[in-house]
DNA sequence: AAACAAATTTAGTCTTGACTAAAATAAAGT
DNA sequence: ACTTTATTTTAGTCAAGACTAAATTTGTTT
């Protein structure tokens, strides 16, 4: 087994190769800054990952996840996302809640934790905030929405995602009775990069600043 | 938070306190043994631990708890437990798997989780295997219950606790029946160490080595 | 093309918790 | 009481994974 460690330097370079903002390659001092560690730390792991094949690794330009360190990367997102909407379904807790609970879970659970709360769920596809579930085999469907605040005045638009980076923001989103699958219609929408204000369902129109807007991902609607 | 490393030890050390065969000091081979370390792996520690007053240190004696290192340590055991129960009651854990998988997620969840999964499971008071499980303020009631293969034959008694230290043995237990709160009746004790023959509700007579009943904690019916 | 700033890597340190080998202590036997 | 044996402790290593400070490379600006 590898350790939590190696997991989280795997998992965290995925995501920013397939993040919304992805660079082609992921340098060491935007991996070391997602880790919460110093570059050089980033470095020392980067070189000990690509000493075993985990990653291709180009000094001073940037690291590639290889097939076997995408394998494990996906494995741990897979984990993390299944443990997340397991937390949120079966005990209740609130989306902004699981993401941290499954960080440190993600390392702790066997292959049959694994699948017993897989088919507990259904199998599910769709994580707590609207990611995509890899399945066993790593196979994932990442789909690309528009960001809210770029959806036209007058447009109706289904919330599709969230970003789960900031728990406070999913209160506050949460609050305004803004979850996956809510509908709602851009009313309008403040000049110089002003706030958006929304219709959501029957309720009374809301505004909403543009760097929340920015954080939720939609489909347009008809 | 204290590392994963000194839960273990602690929880360990209350254990051997608190066992049936509870010795007054815990030496360090004995602990080193449990821990799978060495000797001297477990004599740092013990000094470490000792030295932030988790437990009283006599050099060449052994180790007590004290109060701060209890708390501790029955923190980590009601958490283990819990989980148990929860594994069992909740995802169809086998009560011969809940120990391993407990092992490692006791470390890892939070407040929240424990709270949670102690609700969801009604306040239990009585783990998997028919430990106590401490409450919040950590406080037990540590049952003693004769061994099966001290009860004289003829007489009738209920499972209520086993020893979880081997999952091959409660798989064997189980596949004969043997679950908490069964009823058995001593119908034969053979002589020389022999094995028992058991009789378990209205089943068929099954004979049990002494090995197994040792593990295996009874009250008298009746 | 030289110079400066920013990013990255190297070198060396620290902590945790394991290890082995050697030394010290305790317990038991004669 | 002395010797033998078993247990425990000390001393010194090692690997992981973090850190700081210094050196190097890259990129940008003039």
């Amino acid at each position: 087994m590898l350790s939590q460690s190696i997991e989280d330097y795997l998992k965290v370079i995925y995501k920013l190769q397939h993040g919304s903002d992805a660079p082609t390659q992921v340098t060491t001092s935007i991996l070391a800054e997602r880790m919460c560690v110093t570059a050089a730390s980033a470095t020392n792991m980067i070189k000990k990952l690509a000493e075993v094949n985990l990653l291709e690794y180009a000094p001073y330009k940037g690291v590639v996840l290889r097939k076997a360190g995408e394998k494990i990367a996906l494995e741990t997102i897979r984990h993390h996302r299944l443990i997340e909407l397991y937390l949120s379904e079966a005990l209740g807790y609130s989306w902004d809640a699981v993401d941290a609970e499954a960080e440190r879970l993600e390392h702790a659970i066997s292959e049959e934790f694994e699948e017993r709360i897989d088919s507990m769920l259904g199998h599910p596809t769709i994580g707590a905030h609207g990611e995509p579930i890899p399945d066993k085999n790593g196979q994932v469907e990442e789909q690309t929405y528009a960001r809210l605040s770029d959806i036209d005045r007058g447009q109706r638009a289904v919330i599709k995602r969230v970003s789960d980076r900031d728990p406070a923001m999913l209160r506050y989103m949460d609050g305004m009775g803004l979850q996956l699958n809510t509908v709602v219609k851009v009313c309008e929408k403040a000049p110089f990069k002003g706030p958006l204000t929304l219709l959501i369902e029957k309720d009374q129109p809301q505004t909403l600043g543009l760097e929340v807007a920015r954080h939720i991902f939609v489909d347009l609607v008809r």
